[in-house]
DNA sequence: TTATTTATAACGGTTTTCCGTGAGTGAAAA
DNA sequence: TTTTCACTCACGGAAAACCGTTATAAATAA
């Protein structure tokens, strides 16, 4: 490796600082990356690339504020170059395959080893894609269960929305164990309105009801 | 520090194996700190300790198979000597205060800096207690709400109640969405046993409904 | 041996959720 | 400016969850 060769730069957002710090010692001994900077939230990687550059970033999902998709959407909307690696708890298929149409050049379980980091960087650098192993199974696995897959393919992409603000709202307190009834009371509207909330969500997450609710809430940190 | 001090012999255990190689790099520079093993789960922790032994186990609370406090609990039950030091992405002041009363000998949360994992190895070592800053002031917090625990301590310290093997099957059915007809096809047992289970966890976790149940067990790993 | 725990099951009644469907308003985007 | 989106509200019926309580058998711990 020549002594003047461009090292990469790397940005890495992930809510635990223990788990950067732990990147950080371990992407510090290899001499053709450097650590350029770090976020603990969605908001501040927005902010930060707002001012800043680096080749690559390494986002988790699971973050307060803005959560890895959001932020990844940001970047797309406003064309940013910068690669992305993304870095999820959950290696959930459908979140695979939503980050990848969104734009992310490699996904990464946190049950992956400290090794692939380096070897993801590497090679998202060059311009390819990158997967862990546990990814690249559940990739597989899910394409080749063809029928499970049809409702989201049939769906042109867009099988895992948003929430909308309001129904992030009502989602929290779905979470505080409220039942519809004292939702209404707490946001100060009809429990028919709380009603049709969460029957679009129930929808739009393609989930069979509360528990699927709560269980997307607690993966995307929305609790 | 003499040539010849014995060091300190560390195991950590948490299902992120990105997250043990950070911690990993992150400690191998401290000179009086060896890494004498790693696990990915409860039972490796408890198998580990069968036939080893180390001075401080960094041990994560959600694990697969057996989790944080399933192992502390085996340990304590066993008159095992070890310190532990408590690792936790929720910091749950409930959750720390039942770890307290297990045996922990410290607590950290994921969101704290890599030093204080230094920091915490140490003075665990030397026989003190250790909390990272944010554990602190939920901790403090809690005993000010004094109303809020009265019901925990009331209970003797059991208000943290574990699920019975059968109980987690059936939850488990229940984070797959499935309603109690659906659950009572799957394990071969009548609807009203699928409720009583559901109610009994209910109680015994002391949550309001379903949405509790599964925000759990997404805390507890059994999903 | 006795007490406790676990798993099983039943039942009637109440509350809550879920489903379908339709509709009005205001704001923002195309 | 027209269309789309987010938010609001309504209603009726079906399905499911929740509550209280009781009970039996087997296994296990005290």
């Amino acid at each position: 490796m020549g002594k003047f060769m461009k090292k990469i730069t790397v940005h890495i957002a992930d809510d635990h600082q223990l788990l950067i710090d732990g990147l950080v010692a371990v992407l510090s001994s290899e001499e053709n990356i450097t650590i350029v900077g770090t976020s603990l939230n969605g908001e501040e990687v927005v902010n930060w690339f707002d001012s800043n550059l680096a080749d690559i970033l390494i986002l988790d999902i699971n973050m307060p504020k803005l959560d890895g998709i959001a932020v990844l959407k940001s970047f797309r909307d406003r064309g940013f170059q910068q690669k992305v690696i993304v870095l999820s708890s959950y290696d959930d298929s459908k979140l695979i395959k939503e980050v990848l149409k969104i734009g992310a050049s490699g996904f990464l379980a946190k049950k992956c080893a400290g090794e692939s980091i380096v070897d993801s960087i590497n090679q998202v650098f060059l311009g390819k894609q990158y997967f862990s192993e546990s990814i690249k199974d559940k990739l597989l696995l899910s394409f080749s269960k063809k029928t499970s897959n049809f409702e989201e393919v049939s769906q042109d992409g867009f099988f895992l929305n948003t929430l909308t603000p309001r129904e992030t709202d009502v989602l929290k307190l779905i979470c505080k164990q409220m039942n519809s009834n004292e939702i209404s009371s707490n946001l100060h509207i009809s429990v028919n309105t709380v009603e049709t909330h969460r029957k679009n969500m129930i929808n739009k997450l393609q989930v069979k009801n509360v528990v699927g609710l709560a269980i997307y809430a607690v993966k995307h940190n929305i609790v």
